[in-house]
DNA sequence: TCTGGGGTCCTAGGACCC
DNA sequence: TCTGGGGTCCTAGGACCC
C-alpha cells in the first residue's frame, strides 16, 4: 500500500493540560507548585486526571487514586476539575492551529494533528512548530510538546519523546535508531493487554515487534496484529481529517456512585439523570439516537452492558430512560451491587433528517410524544437562559411505568 | 492506595436473508 | 430430505486512547 509521500504533519500535545489551564487562570497560587486535578471532592475519592511536573517528580501520575497521590505528596494542591474551562481553552487552542493550516484534526481535548503539507510558504516545519509553541505559551499560557513527522503516527510518537516543551522530528529513516529501542508498550495502540501477550512471544521493544513476521502477528491478533506491525515500521497513511469529531458515533454519560445500587428503585434517579444529560447533549448537537446501551460495573470491576434498538430515533430523555430502565432491570434484581451506571446513545443520525416510522398506534401516542419533546426543548432553552438549576428534570418526565421490553434477536 | 469519564475500534457469535 | 455459503445486521464484550 503506497503511502502518500512527502507529507509534513505536526502533532501538538498540550503538557499536563488540565493543570496548565488552572495555572493560567491562577498563576499566583499554582505556578511551580505540585498540583493535581483530581476526582470528586464530595466523595473524597477518585483519581488524578492531570498532575503538574512538580507533582510528577514526586511520583504522582494520571489515573492514580487520589489517596495514594496524597500519601506520596502530602502538600499536593488538589484542584477539582472544571470541564467548562478545559473546553474553552481547547477551543481557543484548536482555533490557533487553524491559523496555520485548514487541515487540523483534534484528537482529544488537549491534542491535535496539523497537516502542513503545501503550507511551505510558512517556512520549515521546525520554524512553524516553534511559532505555534510560542503563541500557545504567550496567548494561552499553555506549554506544549510538538512532534514533526511524515505521517500522523510518527508525529504523535515524536511529540511524546521530549516533554514538556519539546520539539522533535521523526523521519522514516529515524525509526530503527529512535523508535525501535523503546519498550513496545510505548507504541501507540499497545496497551497493557497487548503488551502482556507480546511479552509471551519475547517481544519487549518496538524493534522486536518490527522484526516479527506480519503473517505471524496477523494469525494471532487478526487485523490488530497487521496494524501493529505496520506501526512498528513507522508507516501510517491515514489522512489528517478535520471532519473527525464533527460527527460523533456515540454520546454517553456515566457515573461512579458513592454507594452501590442494588435495585431498580435505587438506580432509577441515577438513570434519569444520565438519560437527561445524554439527551440534552444529543439535542445540543442536533442528533438523534437509535440504540441505547446501559453499562453496569460491579464491585469487582466487571462491566456488563445491555443494548437495544428503538423503533424511532430519539433525542428525548424520557425515551432513553424508559429503554435504559428496561435494559438494566434484569441485572438489578438485588443480588449484585453496582458502583457505576452508564447510558450511551449510538447509531446517531441527523435530527433534522430523522423520519419517524409510522406505527399501528399512530394517533394519540405520537402526539403525546411530540408534546413531551416540545417540553424538553423548551426546558433546554430555559436552562440556556437561566442555568441548569432552573428546571427540575423529573417534573418533565412521565411517572414510572412498566419497563419497555427491548426488541431482541430471536 | 483502591481504582474517572469521555470516546473509538475490533471481534465473535447468532439471526436472518438470499 | 438434507445441506450450502456469503453477506449483513445486531448485540456483548474487550482493548485502546486521552
Amino acid at each position: 500500500m503506497p503511502e502518500p509521500s512527502e507529507r509534513t504533519i505536526l502533532h501538538v500535545d498540550a503538557n499536563c493540560f488540565f493543570v496548565s489551564c488552572h495555572v493560567a487562570r491562577d498563576p499566583a497560587r499554582l505556578a511551580g507548585r505540585p498540583a493535581a486535578v483530581a476526582g470528586d471532592p464530595e466523595r473524597r475519592a477518585g483519581v488524578v486526571l492531570s498532575a503538574s511536573y512538580e507533582a510528577r517528580r514526586l511520583g504522582v501520575h494520571g489515573a492514580m487514586p487520589l489517596g495514594e497521590a496524597l500519601r506520596l505528596c502530602p502538600h499536593l494542591v488538589v484542584i477539582p476539575p472544571d470541564f467548562g474551562l478545559y473546553r474553552e481553552r481547547s477551543g481557543r487552542m484548536h482555533a490557533l492551529f487553524r491559523e496555520f493550516s485548514p487541515l487540523v484534526e483534534p484528537f482529544s481535548i488537549d491534542e491535535a494533528w496539523i497537516d502542513l503539507t503545501g503550507c511551505g510558504g510558512l517556512g520549515p516545519a521546525g520554524v512553524v512548530a516553534r511559532a505555534i509553541q510560542r503563541r500557545l505559551q504567550a496567548e494561552l499560557a499553555l506549554p506544549a510538546s510538538i512532534g514533526i513527522g511524515p505521517n500522523k503516527l510518527l508525529a504523535k510518537m515524536a511529540s511524546g519523546l521530549r516533554k514538556p516543551r519539546g520539539i522533535t522530528e521523526l523521519s522514516r529513516a529515524d525509526v530503527p535508531l529512535l523508535l525501535w529501542p523503546l519498550p513496545v508498550a510505548d507504541l501507540f495502540g499497545v496497551g497493557p493487554a497487548l503488551a502482556a501477550r507480546l511479552a509471551a512471544w519475547n517481544v519487549r521493544s518496538i524493534g522486536d515487534l518490527a522484526r516479527l513476521g506480519p503473517a505471524f502477528l496477523e494469525r494471532r491478533l487478526g487485523q490488530t496484529g497487521r496494524q501493529l506491525w505496520v506501526a512498528a515500521h513507522g508507516r501510517d497513511d491515514a489522512a489528517v481529517d478535520p471532519a473527525v469529531g464533527e460527527a460523533p458515533k456515540s454520546v454517553g454519560c456515566s457515573v461512579t456512585l458513592g454507594r452501590d445500587v442494588w435495585t431498580c428503585s435505587d438506580a432509577r434517579p441515577v438513570l434519569l439523570d444520565l438519560s437527561e444529560k445524554v439527551a440534552r447533549r444529543l439535542r445540543a448537537r442536533r442528533l438523534v439516537a437509535t440504540t441505547v446501551t446501559v453499562t453496569l460495573r460491579d464491585s469487582t470491576f466487571r462491566d456488563r452492558s445491555r443494548s437495544a434498538s428503538l423503533a424511532d430515533p430519539t433525542d428525548s430523555g424520557a425515551d432513553l430512560l424508559r429503554c435504559a430502565l428496561g435494559l438494566a432491570a434484569p441485572a438489578l434484581d438485588g443480588s449484585t451491587g453496582y458502583r457505576l451506571l452508564g447510558v450511551t446513545a449510538t447509531r446517531l443520525g441527523d435530527a433534522d433528517r430523522a423520519v419517524r416510522q409510522p406505527t399501528l398506534f399512530d394517533g394519540a401516542m405520537p402526539l403525546a410524544a411530540e408534546h413531551r419533546r416540545a417540553a424538553e426543548r423548551a426546558a433546554d432553552a430555559v436552562r440556556d437562559r437561566f442555568g441548569d438549576g432552573a428546571i427540575v428534570p423529573a417534573l418533565l418526565l412521565p411517572p414510572p411505568r412498566r419497563p419497555a421490553h427491548p426488541r431482541r434477536a430471536g
